[in-house]
DNA sequence: GCTATCCCGGATACTAGATATCCGGGATAG
DNA sequence: CTATCCCGGATATCTAGTATCCGGGATAGC
């Protein structure tokens, strides 16, 4: 279990974009030295969370990024699977089927415990996830660094 | 977001040594047959559940691994514990604090925001799993499956 | 004690996914 | 037309999970 960083560099810069003055496009290369991320690989996050419809790419001068729609109506969750996929994190490898104790199809029909129990964690998870949105982050900073965050975007 | 195809065995190996008649042990190779698992690759699991307390391990002739404690008061996030560890899957790397936009280390006392709601859904997460004991899911399975492995255990 | 059985734990190898970089191509503003 | 800036494929590296093997030690039964 373990969330990759690309998960944690995406929100700081969805949360960072939501705080821009006009929604004013931002720069990759901005957003990279925000936060001292290497902006190769970080352009590679930003793509995913593009074609999830989190941002929205403009090309050319004055070009960079833009949240793709409120930021009341993104959730942490669509962040994290913009980057990670939305695949489950434990698949059931049926191996009641498997082995010298395996058992038939017909006694197979209902889900395997094991697997309802983790997919209920799962759910759990997410549903934690989606409780927050990156309005919500945005909101709970401190007046003081908001405006920081403000007047570097501004440049 | 992965869970380790070890949790699966090993949830699937406990619940059946719940079932075993009188906790007798039962033999490693026993166990990686009954699922059809590499018994080698198994032992690694099975060690570490046993350094976990959820197994006692028995050395030689009559030996094998029983339950180490009821199955009752063995929980599921235990075992994903025992084979995961228990570090947190979001470890927050303070980028806030890093790059041009870096905040002074007195905006930082309180935790990132972000850290916040990844953990607070990792706690929803390990509450789900810590809900459920390896006695339901024994006790959910139905009667013919188990009075099936009981049959293949006494052997 | 002796022996067969069975688990422990370290060493090793392979694989998949995450991390990281680069570059040609295309879109846009001025 | 040109400078700017994002897209997407190719590539390289590193880490963690998967998988196997073997010498060592503990136990039951004779």
């Amino acid at each position: 279990m373990k969330v990759s960083q690309g998960v944690e560099w995406t929100l700081h810069c969805v949360t960072l974009l939501a705080l821009a003055p006009g929604g004013v496009p931002v720069r990759r290369e901005q957003l990279a030295g925000h936060y001292g991320l290497p902006e190769a690989y970080l352009a590679k996050h930003l793509q995913a969370a593009t074609k999830a419809g989190i941002l929205r790419a403009t090309p050319g001068p004055k070009g960079g990024y833009q949240l793709g729609r409120p930021a009341a109506d993104i959730t942490v969750l669509d962040v994290v699977e913009a980057i990670e996929g939305s695949a489950r994190p434990f698949i059931c490898q049926e191996i009641r089927q498997q082995g010298t104790g395996a058992l038939p199809p017909e006694s197979c029909e209902r889900q395997c415990q094991i697997n309802v129990v983790m997919n209920n964690a799962d759910n759990a998870w997410r549903s934690s996830l989606r409780a927050t949105t990156v309005a919500d982050i945005a909101g709970g900073l401190p007046d003081e660094i908001v405006e920081r965050n403000k007047k570097l975007l501004a440049r």
